[in-house]
DNA sequence: CATGAATGAGTCTTCATTCAT
DNA sequence: AATGAATGAAGACTCATTCAT
């Protein structure tokens, strides 16, 4: 009823569901348990049959993200292809996961502190690993002469700020396709680090794979 | 103690800033009155003979930076030179006030959804405001065939992304220089656009004013 | 496993008995259902096929045991011998019984206030016979000049609360025997009321019956 | 307004004793903090002016019990007079404490379970003392001769049980005045350990002092 | 019989806010 | 100005109980 296109089939998943929603609209602090049981359609003592805590509901919203997007750009960084490549791979990569999983992704950023010391700490772990990885690739860029790295750090930094952005305001139903908006992003990020016929690479990419 | 420089002469303004210090690391909601009383070394009740309430206490310390920060670029913008030297202006002030007043930049972008309805229109029309300008900018640039915009909006998102990111990180006492940041920030900007020389041209800048 | 002897037959019978350890230990309104339900092995729904609700749950721990000491206090009062030797036997049923069956006991103490008015109206009136047989008994000795007594409520008072007193920690396997503490009990007893030979007539007892 | 005898003058006292008659009357568990609001007369968010939680408020109405009694009885025992006349001395603190100050002494007794693992620990450590005391003067009245000592521990458990017992139902308008139930009981003490003249000892015992 | 799910009632506790002093 | 106390509103969470499967 509540979710026209997604059917949630648990009631776990939808609990799920509608905790992503309203998190994303109001935040974590300011959402209630009461607000979530009335999305999903059932009382909040029920809400209890489902899930363990508030708090282990914001963990399981988040939960898989990071390592769903770890995964993913592990696919995109192991491909046996030029580094320019394996860059545009992982741009892709990381638009388009903080496009289709807006609310997730936002949600991860913004909540990192409403979580419990240590999941935090699990979670900060992950995402450094996940910059590192891009960081490394601008540095081989650079050593290997494909690239005019400023500052790795900075342009990591400039890349992932792209992605949390996007998270942000990205809806399917937008004036911007999810392609157009991860082919001009990833124009601009190769542009950004002088790689030689950025524009083109870009657009020919997938064809090297 | 915590406020090493700015030493705040008033309560008024002692609470302001115990409170941006709360509601940076914690998050409005998750802010409580009693601790911003605490940080300031006086009773909750005590509050109130310097607050209207909670939420005027967020405004109060959201205040005024649209303001300053439309008030600055407007600066940038109306200098009588070349629309790359003014574009560089912009984007100095840009990454400038992100870092420099990171608090509050960081609460103005993440308790938006914290304020009232019509404080909420209001500052978002200064930041539509804001963005325009600096999309203008790009455009005139562009038409100029002084840079070659891909999609004006997703450009201007780009930079304000960076300073969005910088105000969640940048500290005084970092690695990294403010100058020196913003120099690369701005390369990293007019790369982006394709604009001649742009690594020159942003070094060469404050010279041309 | 927590009921070495009395393997539970019945999953009523378990019940029964592991709420009445519970109920011991943590105090009937400290008891969770689950907690129940949990240490029987079964989810608390379950419960539900063999209990009509807690109350009724607690009412059938402490059920029977007014009835059962007032049944055997009844066997040792009506033998037909000497109102000592009859108050012997009185007082070995009653810390016997306190002994033998002390979580029940204990529990019929501490939560006579957790019955329902009527029910506990029942077990109070219980209670004041089962005292006031004792109370007769002293009466009697006292008539016969077999017994110097001082008040023959607060004598009463003083065997109860031995028992009370008993079944708040007798453990099958603690350092004195049941047999032993009777014995002792008794002697105490006697010599509260200035019997003669006291400690003689406890010792050869039984040898009357 | 609650209390005409006893007008409490803090707040946080009339809180303490409304606490004190609930906790007896009901149970610790039993009891809500709104009915100790509406015997105070204000509502519950005001308790949390005065208390830090409900553990802490059972916490500081058994707070001293233990301590007032230590303190008593040190006194007793200190006496430099014959063993007896000390045993009577600690008989007479025993029931008069018990009675005079009944609730605590009661709720101290049942709620024992209710307080935290740390607290409980120390409370019966202070227990442990206490009974230690009354079992060393059995023994040394033993061991001179002037008590028949069956068994020290159980003794003490004996005269441990009066006091209990009477806590339960102690009322200072009862038909026993409590100088009459404090006489009975130190003589049945002393009957109990085959004392010489226990009665004649106890009716002339503050002589010696 | 057993159980997953739902729920109304109620628990302790926190919080922003007010007001008399 | 500062504060102790009071309070309405609300929040997360628990529990005994019911019912369909």
């Amino acid at each position: 009823m509540s979710q026209p296109m997604l059917a949630a089939v648990t009631t776990a998943d939808a609990i799920r569901e509608q905790a992503a929603l309203l998190f994303f609209e109001r935040g974590y602090d300011a959402t209630t348990l009461r607000q979530v049981a009335a999305a999903v359609g059932i009382k909040v003592s029920s809400l209890y049959n489902h899930i363990e805590s508030k708090e282990q509901l914001l963990l399981s919203v988040m939960g898989g993200v990071m390592d769903d997007l770890l995964a993913l750009q592990k696919v995109a960084v192991s491909q046996d292809v030029d580094v320019i490549d394996r860059l545009i791979a992982v741009l892709d990569c990381h638009i388009r996961f903080s496009a289709s999983r807006a609310r997730e992704v936002f949600i991860g950023n913004s909540e990192l502190r409403s979580l419990p010391t240590d999941a935090r700490a699990k979670v900060i772990a992950k995402r450094r690993e996940y910059e590192r990885r891009i960081q490394d690739l601008i540095v081989e860029a650079g050593r290997e002469g494909k690239a005019v790295v400023l500052d790795a750090r900075l342009h990591t930094y400039s890349i992932v700020a792209k992605g949390t952005h996007v998270a942000s305001w990205y809806r399917p139903a937008g004036a911007l396709s999810m392609d157009r908006i991860i082919n001009i992003y990833a124009k601009a990020a190769l542009r950004e680090l002088s790689v030689n016929d950025a524009d083109t690479r870009v657009d020919g990419w997938p064809a090297a794979a």
